[in-house]
DNA sequence: CGCAAGTCTGACACCGGTGTCATAATGTCG
DNA sequence: CGACATTATGACACCGGTGTCAGACTTGCG
């Protein structure tokens, strides 16, 4: 099979490459009957273009790159399709670039991937939209990038985050406003900025309402499901037991309640159980996880759309936005 | 900043831009003083040679697109990491591409990608790993893929799948030999191979164990988790109540799990369930699902490995490999 | 010492498109 | 109908690398 390229369609066509292409690009400044017969040779060559001469060309791959750690394939999956989303609309791609933020060769890894595969942009997740060390290489660079759900205060770079904090507060109020005093807490990863947002969170309502923060409550997760399920036994083995236990994320919260219901004990009848991040899971399970709903998708959408404005016109200013978090209750909470 | 090409450093360290990508490439026949008067240079400029334009020069990309259309999450990310696993090894870099499959516009759709984006191949997933038509369409085009998870026998591509006909029949083995009879079964998406396979697996057990097959047992489900709530509700309607339900993945599983324990059923004293996939679902919910470990990951690795292989040689034999399932017995069986 | 073989290096075309600019063809208007 | 603006088209350089090939310079060996 040969290979149809600019050249044999101007050929064929009898016009130059240069007509060729401003058909391609629906430029102006062309003949009807060119345009016409310019197509029909498309359609009668089966006519590709190359994207990558095109890339080169233009100094654009139209590809943007996703960056992630982290342990949660629901989290994973819903920031990919949020920036598909943004992508498509766009004809950009998506390329997923898992990778370690603790690798001592972390700026390696991205230097290697930078070189491979030529990026017009870069989405940085938690936790690596906290990485300061990242941020400083991608500027040094001169790459775009976007950065998710950081708690992070810099007005350098575009970034789309939730309110953490208030999401945290809203959700320990639920569960003082259902009679809880002894609430237990289980922490995030601590590479990540929303594990201090949603702690702080969690200590600011307890202090509105008057209860004693109690540091023997809280347990050290790391938003892994494991890390919940060491968590739950620490929690439950407490004397007296708390009467709820507010899990830093769904997968943790949802380990809790296995062990709880595993030892025997009613949920919640006999222990109140709240997560966060509203994932999958938290309404897969009985009874459902009552939780805090993060617009995850929609926030890597507006990250990676103006991530896109942001390679098409470099001086679009860089806009920092926070979204809502939402309260849903489920069967996982009830009065004391 | 001003940009760094081959040519300011040929200029800058006084040589050829020949001998700039010979040192870049790593080839032979550069004199050990010249070669490293140019590396020295790199660092001096930060030179990052260009992706694009080394890609259109080899009429290579070194990134592989992944396709699906698929309601599991975990499904996918497992599909991802495996084939991120392969690409990474080989300096690959991996784009997805959720679409979908009824789309009319699938063809369209997919020629849309390779004129955004020049991939070197392409993995398939079910349900795109099973349509004839896709295929046609990529090997009129010369797009090398490869396909994982897909019954169809076809030895002109590569294929790597699980025995799914052989794990339904062993996982509805075990629940025959902890004495159910009344066995039943939620089917998954039609447009999928695995569905028959699985279907098939269930009636050839109940064959060999002499149960009558009984058609009114059979649901229609998706693979989705609501397709399985769905069914859950007219099993477990049924009169006299199944003894046990094997549902087509972990999902619908889980789903009649959930809807059972609402029901007041406990499982699996009243009710046994199995699953297929070994989803991280299974582990996470009480009682873990008994289920049916498929190496999703190895597939796709192996699946990814072959196609980089058959890139670089195109003479390369494409080959087809079956890899075992694995029965894994938790809590939700028990004898009747 | 002379010649063949091997090592190093650069000139130049090429990959398949896009941008710039000159020029030809066509249209407008007094 | 001529002067001028507008539209249509192509020649050519260029994006930033790689492949081919020729020529200069070393080396080995009879």
């Amino acid at each position: 099979m040969k290979k149809v390229t600019i050249n044999s369609v101007a050929e064929y066509a009898g016009v130059s490459k240069k007509t060729v292409s401003r058909v391609l690009n629906n430029e102006p400044n062309v003949s009807p009957a060119t345009r016409e017969k310019v197509l029909k040779v498309f359609k009668e060559l089966d006519y590709t273009p190359n994207p990558i001469a095109r890339g080169l060309a233009r100094n654009r791959s139209f590809i943007i790159g996703c960056l992630y750690d982290n342990p949660s394939k629901s989290y994973i999956t819903r920031v990919q399709s949020g920036a598909l989303e943004a992508c498509h609309k766009h004809n950009y791609n998506l390329l997923i670039h898992p990778c370690e933020l603790r690798g001592e060769a972390l700026i390696e890894n991205i230097e290697h991937l930078l070189t491979t595969s030529r990026l017009d942009g870069l989405v940085l997740t938690p936790p690596f939209s906290d990485s300061q060390e990242l941020i400083e290489f991608l500027q040094k660079k001169g790459i775009n990038y976007a950065r998710v759900a950081s708690a992070i205060e810099d007005d350098t770079s575009i970034s789309v985050r939730s309110n953490d904090e208030q999401g945290a507060f809203e959700i320990t109020e639920h569960l003082i406003s259902l009679g809880h005093s002894r609430i237990a807490f289980i922490k995030g990863h601590p590479d990540h900025s929303a594990t201090e947002q949603r702690f702080s969170g969690y200590q600011k309502a307890l202090a509105e309402h008057n209860i004693a923060f109690d540091a023997e409550l809280v347990a050290e997760g790391n938003f892994s499901y494991h890390s919940g399920a060491d968590s739950a036994k620490e929690i439950l083995d407490l004397q007296p037991r708390p009467s709820a236990v507010f899990a830093s994320n769904d997968y943790m919260a949802a380990a809790v309640l296995k062990l709880a219901t595993q030892s025997k004990l009613n949920v919640p009848e006999d222990i109140s159980i709240a997560g966060f991040d509203n994932a999958p899971i938290a309404r897969h399970i009985w009874p459902g996880l009552t939780t805090i709903a993060q617009p995850v998708e929609e926030m890597t959408r507006q990250a990676v759309e103006q991530l896109i404005l942001q390679i098409s016109d470099p001086d679009v200013e860089k806009t920092q936005t926070t979204l809502e978090a939402k309260l849903i209750v489920r069967e996982s909470t009830a009065k004391l």
